[in-house]
RNA sequence: GGAGGGGUUCCCGAGUGGCCAAAGGGAUCAGACUGUAAAUCUGACGGCUCCGCCUUCGGAGGUUCGAAUCCUCCCCCCUCCA
C-alpha cells in the first residue's frame, strides 16, 4: 500500500474513467486504508459476469488493504431504478430484503473477502429522514443539471415519462456517500453521473468529495447489448458449470477477449500472447476453453470444470447426447400421445404450436432420429429421449 | 386550464372499413454451414383437436353483412401555450 504508483496502476486496470485522478493518488498518498462504496439493487440477487467486473475491482481493492462497503440499496430500490422503463415496482417488504442481502453474501463472497467487507443498507439512514431533511436535500441540485444526465436528457427529448420521484434517486444515491464519508465510489459508466452527483454533495456538506471509478458495462453474448437478465444474454454466476461452460464458448471470437479483459485473473501479458497465438493462426476455440474453464472454476471448483470441459467435448465435438437430462414420465389416455403435446407438457416446446413448427423444421428427433410426421401419436409404455433443436432433451416414460 | 399529437402482436414501427394473424426492422427459435463459434443463407415467429378453427391491434360499448381502421364514453402517455 506504500507503492502509490503499483497500487494506482493495479486500480486502473480495465477502468473507463478515474475521476479525478489526482486526488486519488492524494488520498492513497495518505497511506491509510480507503472506504471504497459500491451501491447494489436490492430486487436483483441473481448476479451474472456484468456485475462481477465491478466486484472484481472491489477484490483488487481489498488486496491493497483498503475497507470495502457493499451497500444494499434498500430504501432508493423503494424509489425504483430510473434507467428502467418499466412501472413502478411493488415495494419490497424487509424480509425479502434481508433475504436478498443474503443470497447476495452467498454470492459476492466467491470473490470478495468476507473479513475486508461490510455489508449495509441504505434504509438505516434514509429511514430516519424527515420530509424537511429531504426538501433541503433536493434543494442542493437543479432540474437543469438532473436533465444532464443522459437518460433524463433521452427520455425528455424523446417523449416519454420521467416521473418526479426519478430525481431523488441520483440525490439519495449521492447523500450516502456523504453519511459513508466515502473515499470512492465504484460503478458502471452508466453510473457516472449518479457518483459525480456524491462528489457535488459531499462538497454541499462539506466533505472531502470521493474518487469516481467508473467501469465498462460488459456486453452480453451477443456481444452488443449491455449483459443483463431481462435481455437473456447473461450467464449467471450460479448457472450449472455446464450451462456455464457452454454460454461461454457460445461467445464470438472478438468478444472472448473482451471477457478476458474483464474477467480473467490472469495476467494481461499472457492473453495478449495468446491473442498472437490466434493471429498466427492457433484455433481460438482451444483459447476460448481456457477462459470458460476460468470461469467455471472460479464459481464453482476445478472439478465441475473440467467435468463441463469433458461433456463439452462428448456432446458438442463428439455429438453425444448429454448424460444428464429431465427424467419424465407421463400417463397417456386412450393408446397414444400426440407428439405435439407430449413436447408441450414435457416443457421442451411452450405451445403446440411451436411444437408443429418445429417438426415441421426437422428441429425435432426422437432417439435421434428426426421426426417428420407431426401427427405422429407416441405408443404407451415406451420409453425414449425426445430432441428439440440442439439444446433441449429430455427422456419420457409413457405409462 | 387551453390547443394539438399518440397508445398496434416480445421491442421499434407501418396499416385509417373487407385483399389483416396485421408491412418492414430488431430480438428470438429452427435448418444449412461451422469451432454449440461469430458472420452468412433459408425458414418460422398468437393459440388449438394444425391443410381447418378460435382469440388479438389501451379499456368498455355502438354502427356495419364486415372494424386495428368509423362513432360514444373511459384510462394512460407526449408536445406546445398558460
Amino acid at each position: 500500500m506504500t507503492d502509490v504508483t503499483g497500487s494506482l496502476e493495479l486500480i486502473k486496470r480495465g477502468t473507463e474513467e478515474v475521476l479525478p485522478e489526482d486526488l486519488l493518488i492524494k488520498k492513497l498518498q495518505r497511506g491509510k486504508p480507503l472506504k471504497i462504496k459500491a451501491g447494489f439493487d436490492p430486487t436483483a440477487p441473481d448476479l451474472h459476469l456484468g456485475h462481477t467486473v465491478l466486484i472484481n475491482k472491489l477484490r483488487q481493492f481489498q488486496e491493497l488493504g483498503h475497507e470495502v462497503i457493499f451497500l444494499i440499496g434498500d430504501f432508493t430500490g423503494m424509489i425504483g431504478d430510473p434507467t428502467g422503463k418499466s412501472a413502478t415496482r411493488p415495494p419490497l417488504t424487509r424480509e425479502e430484503v434481508v433475504e436478498n442481502a443474503k443470497t447476495y453474501e452467498h454470492q459476492i463472497f466467491k470473490i470478495l473477502d468476507p473479513g475486508k467487507t461490510t455489508v449495509l443498507f441504505n434504509s438505516s439512514w434514509m429511514g430516519e429522514m424527515s420530509a424537511v431533511d429531504l426538501i433541503q436535500l433536493a434543494a442542493k441540485h437543479t432540474v437543469a443539471r438532473m436533465l444532464e444526465r443522459d437518460d433524463f436528457n433521452k427520455r425528455y427529448t424523446g417523449g416519454q415519462a420521467i416521473a418526479v420521484h426519478e430525481f431523488l434517486y441520483p440525490l439519495i444515491q449521492g447523500y450516502d456517500s456523504v453519511v459513508l464519508k466515502a473515499d470512492v465510489e465504484l460503478g458502471g459508466t452508466d453510473q457516472k453521473f449518479n457518483l459525480l452527483v456524491g462528489r457535488q454533495l459531499q462538497e454541499a456538506y462539506r466533505q472531502e468529495p470521493q474518487v469516481v471509478v467508473t467501469l465498462p458495462i460488459l456486453e452480453g453474448l451477443d456481444g452488443v447489448q449491455k449483459m443483463s437478465k431481462s435481455l437473456n444474454n447473461y450467464i449467471g454466476i450460479t448457472d450449472a458449470p455446464e450451462e456455464m461452460f457452454g454460454k461461454v464458448m457460445s461467445i464470438s471470437d472478438e468478444l472472448m477477449w473482451r471477457y478476458f479483459e474483464l474477467l480473467s485473473f490472469r495476467p494481461m501479458a499472457e492473453i495478449e500472447a495468446w491473442k498472437r497465438e490466434v493471429e498466427e493462426g492457433a484455433n481460438p476455440r482451444d483459447v476460448k476453453i481456457r477462459l470458460a474453464e476460468e470461469l467455471v472454476e472460479r464459481f464453482h471448483s476445478a472439478v465441475a470444470a473440467a467435468k463441463a470441459h469433458e461433456a463439452f467435448v462428448a456432446r458438442f465435438q463428439k455429438g453425444q447426447m448429454p448424460d444428464d437430462m429431465a427424467e419424465l414420465e407421463f400417463a397417456a389416455s386412450d393408446g397414444g400421445y400426440p407428439i405435439a403435446n407430449l413436447l408441450k407438457d414435457a416443457e421442451l416446446v411452450k405451445s403446440t404450436s411451436e411444437a408443429m413448427r418445429m417438426i415441421k423444421q426437422g428441429a425435432v428427433r426422437i432417439d435421434g432420429e428426426r421426426v417428420t410426421d407431426h401427427t405422429l401419436s407416441v405408443e404407451v409404455g415406451s420409453t425414449h429421449v425426445y430432441q428439440v433443436g440442439k439444446r433441449r432433451f429430455a427422456r419420457i416414460s409413457l405409462q
